[in-house]
DNA sequence: CATTTCTTTTTAAAAAATTTAAAAAGAAAT
DNA sequence: ATTTCTTTTTAAATTTTTTAAAAAGAAATG
């Protein structure tokens, strides 16, 4: 239990023993009786009053911010790395953003291992310091074995878990990128009131993460939510993956890309051309021109919103969700989608099922990811903190 | 945790108790204590002893034979109710089956109530030995609630639990049809070994039951597993519920039907075509037509089969489950369709994924519905049978 | 075939957790 | 300033679980 009362308090400082004894569903003595060994230890501290509500005052406790622990967070998408540090008080202490690293390259392991290597001394990270490594990254992550089985067994990505664990000596822990996502929305974000959402990571693909009874649903072999190959038109778009009419391939932020470029060869004017060649990241590009205002971006934005709420109209039929979640990168031009999405969810689904699912949209922003991936370590390794 | 035990040995009689202490989490000195009450009071007894396993052999407890408690279920779909009374040892005392009632007809409660009635008097049954009254049926029903929401407020199968419970002076408790199968399939048929699996009650629609964690999900409004309404194709059929290409319009048993019908109409010789004015019921005399042999049947049950794994496809994307079962009136033709079925998930799922989810077909026949709407009386009522 | 060894169930004692009740600490009202 | 009302915290009583010991069989050994 010591465990979880650390792991409540790192999500949510500055708790009374009631809130955690409710948190964890155990009563008061027993926390009480916990909480007090954390004291002697140093590795809790009592930090002032809760606001009264009308009788006496709760001290509430919180991890003692004199720990100096570190957790280090990788957080892989397709192309771009970004690394993190960050203390007890998930804040980030360094970060090195976008590191272009293209998975399908030879070398990304050993690429994405010097870059943590270099981060390592560049800012003089002391090892025995850090918990753990959290990994995230596209793919078939299984998180009980670790294994990445998007990858070939001879892949260098297939266990890449092992490999950072191996080289660096601390312990590692890896899961799909979406729902280290969705766990931040739980932890921290627009699905912390609910016990039953579902959030779309929104990136170069799209994912999902599925979260009920206030947990992360995995499914039998640990694949739920492979929301991007779901047939959703009849369209003859060959996807990636062999099949035709994928979500993935029409409603994607990959897909607005592709058909902003076609208008483009057509003669429409858009000002993501230039911004492609200046960020030489195109989701970036993408939002830029968004947010700017391009027509051409914009348009082709609720082209993919009205898509993607064909397909969350599914989700809703099928597992009637509370809150519907729009994470992840493209979290950032959720504005510019929601009403798109919104139309179609009016349009494809059943009023009486829809009608209690809200559709929000991230504001965790480009952290969410990074935050999940954090969390992914504390979840593990917390009890490491203790001597 | 008494009635917990009760429910328990409902469900597997001649248990031994550390069977029921790890069936219920929770340890053999409880257990033990809470069965000795349950043994003064002659509600359960000691029967024999479980096969060895190499050490001493253990006692069994089943509920005391001679408790002649009894529990009525009404299982009721678009067209034929059902109504059987059955003891605690699951075996059906009487049964009433297929009573044809029109639920879009203006008097279905009061006949379905009748007919109740009649029974209870045809069988003499004795209202105080009946525990509850369970009632299955299709649409938006609410357990919590005890509501059909399908149904305007003034119509009286809004709120025919409540009703029935009036009337008769009986306890009685309401939910989807679908979930009570997906609960007959989780407690005694192919969901047993599963803890994440997932049930399509196939008959005149496309219902379908979620289990996760060994436990019925139902969603944030109580209507999770709308699957007959998730878009399908692209083509123009219009459905009941105001949308094209749903599913139910191409994958049901209906749709089979009225394929049927087109094709007898272009010229083509069928059996069902007589079967129907025999049966008077279009579904069995679809399924007598297969069964028999008749080509016409066959094919157009193969289409909605593959149609239907098209669908199933996107359910294994989304939730990764266990088991896929066919069940309900269509699992009686089951053998027929599961290759159809299994063609098109191979077609349009990704294998990685697919690749532990199993398609099995029900072995409940005809009685899956009528046992979970039994079932659905112990969940809630069993607590009746002390004193 | 009796004795020993190994397993497993059941009972008993010890430890831990929860539930209930009482005491302490504030806030609001008289 | 005192009383009343709330809520937290501590304490005592139950309940439950964990651990250990005893009982009952099955299988193996000589």
């Amino acid at each position: 239990m010591i465990v979880d009362i650390l792991r409540n308090l790192y999500y949510r400082p500055m708790q009374p023993i009631a809130e955690i004894a409710n948190a964890l569903s155990r009563s008061i003595p027993s926390v009480t009786k916990q909480l007090n060994g954390l004291l002697m230890k140093d590795i809790i501290v009592e930090k002032g009053y809760a606001a009264s509500t009308g009788g006496r005052k709760a001290i509430q406790y919180m991890l003692n911010e004199d720990l100096n622990h570190i957790v280090l967070s990788l957080s892989i998408d397709q192309f771009y790395t970004s690394i993190a540090s960050s203390n007890l008080r998930t804040e980030v202490l360094h970060s090195e953003n976008n590191i272009p690293i293209d998975l399908k390259g030879p070398e990304a392991s050993a690429i994405i291992m010097d870059s943590l290597e270099d981060f390592l001394s560049k800012h003089q990270i002391r090892k025995h310091l850090v918990i753990g490594i959290g990994i995230s990254m596209p793919g078939f992550v299984n998180s009980e074995t670790g294994l990445n089985e998007s990858y070939s067994e001879d892949s260098s990505l297939y266990n890449i878990r092992e490999q950072i664990e191996n080289r660096f000596e601390i312990p590692a822990v890896i899961d799909n990128d979406s729902r280290c996502v969705a766990w931040a929305e739980k932890k921290f974000g627009e699905a912390q009131d609910s016990s039953h959402s579902l959030v779309i990571n929104l990136n170069w693909g799209v994912g999902l993460g599925i979260l009920i009874n206030d947990d992360i649903f995995k499914g039998t072999s640990g694949f739920a939510g492979e929301f991007s190959h779901i047939p959703l038109s009849d369209t003859l778009t060959l996807c990636s993956c062999g099949k035709r009419g994928c979500l993935e391939v029409e409603a994607s932020i990959s897909a607005a890309i592709r058909n902003i470029q076609k208008d483009i060869k057509k003669g429409a004017y858009s000002i993501y051309e230039k911004l492609e060649l200046e960020h030489n990241n195109k989701v970036e590009a993408l939002i830029k021109s968004v947010q700017i205002g391009d027509q051409v971006a914009i348009n082709n934005i609720g082209k993919i919103g009205y898509l993607l709420g064909k397909g969350i109209s599914t989700l809703i039929h099928i597992l009637n969700p509370h809150r519907i979640i729009i994470s992840g990168r493209g979290a950032e031009i959720g504005q510019i989608l929601a009403p798109h999405i919104q139309v179609a969810v009016n349009e494809y689904s059943i009023p009486k099922i829809a009608k209690k699912t809200t559709l929000s949209i991230s504001t965790l922003h480009r952290s969410a990811q990074q935050l999940g991936t954090t969390a992914l370590v504390i979840e593990k390794f917390i009890a490491r903190i203790i001597n």
